[in-house]
DNA sequence: TGCAAATCACCCATTACGGGTGAACACGCC
DNA sequence: GGCGTGTTCACCCGTAATGGGTGATTTGCA
């Protein structure tokens, strides 16, 4: 299907300084070619099926639709090609959203050119690029709170009570008396302030206890 | 308190080979210095304190205390130092375990000296350095199920039904009534066949619906 | 040896849950 | 124009789960 043998990228960036000269460094790199370029992505959704892109460099901040409401649909259109966002905003929720819908990498504006195209490179190869402030970000998404006021015990057991399961099942499942699980509950509820399930969940994810 | 301006970096490694290997790179590259070199958690959480490195190489696939299991105590006993991952596995469990218990990075052994030693660059600079498949598996952890049988308010109800909210709850935060919220459940329960709460928030995360 | 953690017990009233059946209305698609 | 899908609401049923009070025992680590 490919006519040769390099990684073909595709643009989609409204500002036209920007879009240019990621073509000429991409298109002038040797192993790279640039089948597409597109200011808005309802023009890119029409065609950009046509160029059978490889990798396609998105930016999230466009006019009209974007760049993180088209990610479905742009991989709705090419399951098998990555994309990689491009931003100079580095806001997690916009970070989480964009993973979400499939991104394959995320890139801040401020990368240097030879390292846009070394992402590109590395996403071909099954990687996950990111800038540094943006990997940080996303480690720090796993990342426990280790001075939490829960004991280990109440802390498996909310993490079950999480999961949806009532507190027979988590009896069961843990070996231990319908009364003991309510007996932790009870403290747990006691120690976050809450009088609810969902106020408990709420607290500690918020916190990171779970 | 710091000596100097180099990066004080300590290793904890049981393979002599691989330990020496690594001390000596980073003590031979300006700007770093090797502070301390264990061959088990045991041996270094005695002393590594005195050290006050920036850094810590650790494995984890050491004998005895493992390197997961010594993540949270090091970190109790330096909060300030940063810990990046050294390891032959590529384990899902053991990444993101790794990661929430305080890791700030994650590199694979087959990772070449000179980007060792820009990982410790990068980690002292706030990034969060991890090796391209890694990074990648962090990423797909993200990503949703674009094939999901749910409707989007199928969807948004499971995820509040997650959070542990009664259907009351999410009737009124939806603004919608009780009844409505009862029928959307019947039909998510149809979809994924299930027949409860628990069963129905594990089979939309294990296929990633929510 | 003492304190925190984990275990179990019995009390109470209220609410939530799972399932069946049916129906109205809006919207897009052929 | 009609058909399917998605969203909304209604009324039925019985069982199970929840939140809270009070108190007691045992185990393990410091």
């Amino acid at each position: 299907m490919k006519r040769d043998l390099d990684i073909r990228v595709a643009i989609i960036e409204d500002d036209e300084t920007i879009r240019e000269g990621y073509a000429f460094l991409i298109g002038n790199t040797s192993g790279y070619k640039v089948v597409g370029a597109y200011r808005s992505c309802e023009e890119a959704l029409k065609k950009i099926a046509n160029d059978d892109p490889d990798v396609i460099l998105l930016d999230v901040e466009l006019p009209g639709v974007s760049g993180v409401e088209a990610l479905p649909k742009l991989k709705k259109l090419l399951p098998e090609t990555h994309i990689l966002i491009l931003t100079v905003y580095e806001q997690e929720m916009l970070i989480f959203r964009a993973l979400g819908n499939g991104a394959a990498g995320y890139l801040t504006k401020n990368t240097p050119p030879e390292k846009i195209v070394a992402a590109i490179h590395e996403v071909m190869e099954g990687g996950g690029p990111m800038s540094a402030h943006i990997a940080r970000m996303v480690i720090s998404s796993f990342k426990r709170n280790e001075s939490t006021p829960l004991t280990r015990r109440e802390t498996e057991i909310l993490e079950q009570i999480a999961t949806g399961k009532s507190r027979k099942r988590i009896a069961e499942e843990l070996f231990i008396d319908l009364e003991t699980v309510k007996s932790h509950i009870k403290n747990i509820y006691h120690k976050l302030d809450v009088h609810s399930k969902a106020d408990a969940i709420k607290a500690a994810k918020d916190n990171k206890f779970i």
